[in-house]
DNA sequence: GCGTATTGACTACAAGTGTAGTTTATGACT
DNA sequence: AGTCATAAACTACACTTGTAGTCAATACGC
């Protein structure tokens, strides 16, 4: 369970993240308004993401059926904190500050945050 | 411009952000406590910077200089962008919101955080 | 001046990734 | 029953990435 999720296949997870179980037809037909994939590639991502040991399959008649073996919440905290430990030495902080510079956080934003903040205090 | 760079890549070019212009001799030296990478493999790594662009090396005699081309910032800016666009549909507060539920934010994560946004309020 | 170390240039090579095509079995329709 | 569609399994292939090795030129120490 620890090998790393392509960029590709990350957009297949989403899909079964969505809605699971499907089949692969199923998964390609969801896929279809963002990438413009063969069902045969879309078939080869689930091959991977199974071999990887993410997603399971489960014989129904003549096809599978496909559903997530991470949950998502899994999946982003990882990938989140890979980010955080990699470009900001592990610190919220500075991201947020990052973010805070760079992105123009709409007042909305920040009112957001500080409630949400207010909520985390003792 | 636009290539993307490697994990490996990157961090050489932290040392490169750190102090610049560098040999590749030196780069190496900087990366031994960190990694464990041989001269030609960190040479390897700079050609490829250099091929994508986002490294120059000018000749200095025998040996080459050299000096990044981009600035962390927007690397560092491009890259949480690309993990806000894919994992929170490019919204800042859920990211944050996540970050605090994982990541067990200190009391002080969160004094510093409410004192930065405080600080971007009109 | 000659050997040795250093440097850049070129080559290597396996694993992972994006993106399918081909083959074979099976089920569905007429 | 024969034909067509569909699903899975296998194969393909170029590009990227991690991780060097080899070669040829050059500079440095003695």
């Amino acid at each position: 369970m620890a090998d790393r999720i392509s960029d590709a296949e990350h957009a297949v997870m989403e899909v079964l993240w969505r809605r699971a179980p499907l089949t692969a037809t199923e998964v390609s037909e969801a896929l279809e308004e963002d990438r413009d994939w063969s069902l045969q590639t879309v078939k080869t991502l689930l091959a991977r993401l199974v071999g990887k040991k993410v997603v399971a399959h489960e014989a129904d008649g003549r096809r599978y059926l496909y559903r997530p073996l991470v949950v998502r919440d899994a999946y982003v905290a990882h990938e989140s904190q890979r980010l955080v430990d990699r470009l900001f030495g592990g610190r919220v902080t500075p991201l947020v500050a990052h973010l805070a510079e760079t992105q123009q956080l709409s007042d909305q934003d920040i009112a957001e945050i500080e409630a949400l903040l207010k909520a985390l205090k003792p």
